[in-house]
DNA sequence: TATATTTGTAACCAAATTTGTTACGTATTC
DNA sequence: GAATACGTAACAAATTTGGTTACAAATATA
């Protein structure tokens, strides 16, 4: 997988930090080392998931659409995934159409990788945004802006 | 992640079922739908890891370096991983160096996706590559070679 | 109303990745 | 020695990815 998973999360826990207030896309990037492009395409993607809102003009940004506690990280991987290949690529493997192992194997594969698949989503769905952001709090060094909030 | 894991896999499977006779990079390729040398240049980076050997020259090919039963498609998974960016890269992402939530987001996010891999890790060391080839019997039509074996 | 701000999105580019392919040296069998 | 088959380098085509510019649309505010 890309970085767009990680630089959601990123956004995500930062609209938590941010707790109402939008946040424009400038800032978002410069926090996550990006273009506020990239950024403005990654929340469109999570807008039309349903995880946030966005507002234009003057004093603008973008907000978290529920509650952090709300937002798992199955949710962000998820709506990023509306845009990314699979994980195993079984599918685009081009197996020999004969009758063999070939023509099977892309079903087999498909039933046998699903259950690690359904693994890592249970233990996504575990984790808030919320526990993101807590999580952050833990690791800010004191006198850092966001690390008392 | 790319479709190496899937061929890979359905290279393992496909010697499990020769069953130490070696099997020739064509013979490969042509099941797994792609080209000669790609499926060696797999088997190299399986046979790095210890999970094939194999044999040049006339009626050469690969062979499983041990049971079927004893390769676990996590195996698989982390002989590919040494070819392959991470799975979430984290650490490619480019957070802002100050002293905010840019800087810390990379651990914390780190730390928070490691479980989510780990349970996937876990859920693919439970599949051996002997249960792949069993798998694929059962959803091999009959008539078809490998079908009874 | 006019202006400044900010999003939404298209278009494009450069870099990296991935897969396929050719080529050729090396090893092994017959 | 000939045929077979691997190991690997080199290269090409296609795809993906992230960054950037550009600009229309929307919104707050003076």
């Amino acid at each position: 997988m890309n970085t767009r998973f990680a630089v959601a999360t990123h956004i995500l826990a930062y609209l938590a930090h941010a707790e109402g207030q939008p946040v424009s896309s400038e800032v978002l990037a410069s926090s996550a080392g990006t273009h506020p492009v990239v950024v403005r395409r990654l929340v469109s993607t999570l807008r039309e998931a349903g995880l946030v809102h966005s507002q234009r003009g003057a004093g603008g940004g973008a907000l978290l659409a529920r509650p952090a506690t709300e937002i798992s990280l199955l949710d962000v991987f998820r709506a990023m995934q509306q845009t990314e290949p699979d994980l195993f690529q079984v599918s685009s493997t081009n197996p020999n159409a004969h009758c063999d192992l070939g023509r099977v194997m892309q079903e087999t594969l498909e039933g046998l990788f699903g259950p690690a698949i359904d693994a890592m989503r249970t233990a996504l769905a575990a984790v808030s945004v919320a526990q993101v952001k807590q999580e952050l709090g833990k690791h800010l060094p004191q006198g850092c802006p966001g690390a008392s909030g």
